[in-house]
DNA sequence: ACAAGTACTTACCCTAAAGTATGCACAAAT
DNA sequence: ATTTGTGCATACTTTAGGGTAAGTACTTGT
């Protein structure tokens, strides 16, 4: 699952910023590229993980488990498997997650102010 | 001043989810880790390059100017040089820039209802 | 008998991003 | 005369993140 190495320098420094600056810790929950993403996915309801796997293409399988395994960690996601056979796993925001969505929609609603005064 | 190489697979992925997904274009203006951090400390007016270091002791001289350009270059900041010596140089945000505080903003709102919560 | 679909896991490798360190130009202060 | 501060640039190394590929277990469809 290539677990993230916690120490080194930034990781220290991180710790200290971390009291200081909100952002700093909302970029420690959702800060890799992938996260806001897949958070944005599951804003429309619980996904099957192949439907995720289908709705984000450009994501690696190695990537998309270990974001959501970290999301999960993180209790911003909640994942539900049905033990039949084949697997049938859906994930879903947790009302942690749910408390992003104003962060993910502000986000959307910038793209798209953002597309039409075409400053891309 | 070590610069973003383009291609490779998940590059040229990236630009076909661009079309699909809001989120993944706002990720690729500031999905850095220190990107929206910066902008948080910019919101409350321009700043010197100095006291932006000062704020973010966390991030290192070498990231800190590159992703000033960066924001800079993605018309998100505007930085003004005074011609004298010692430099004075200040960064503020562009209008661009200033439609992200929604974003920053609720980002900031989460983490603090998250602490309370004591989701952490 | 074989392929296909599901939700992963694991291993190996490679590269982009970040750390570390140093240099620079110039002026004012000590 | 040396140090201090400013706003960078540049080289050199390390590491974390990601790519690719293969395997697993079990069932349904052909």
């Amino acid at each position: 699952m290539t677990a993230i190495k916690e120490s080194s320098t930034i990781q220290e420094n991180k710790q200290y910023a971390l009291e200081k600056c909100p952002v700093t810790y909302v970029m420690e929950k959702i800060g890799g590229y992938w996260k806001p993403i897949i958070l944005y996915h599951l804003s429309g309801g619980s996904q099957r993980y192949s439907e995720l796997k289908r709705a984000i293409p450009a994501v690696s399988e190695k990537m998309l488990i270990q974001h959501l395994k970290q999301l999960e960690a993180d209790n911003l996601i909640i994942r539900e498997a049905k033990p039949v056979v084949p697997p049938f796993v859906t994930y879903r925001l947790s009302p942690a997650g749910n408390g992003l969505m104003p962060v993910i929609q502000a986000m959307a609603e910038w793209a798209f102010i953002d597309k039409e005064n075409g400053f891309f």
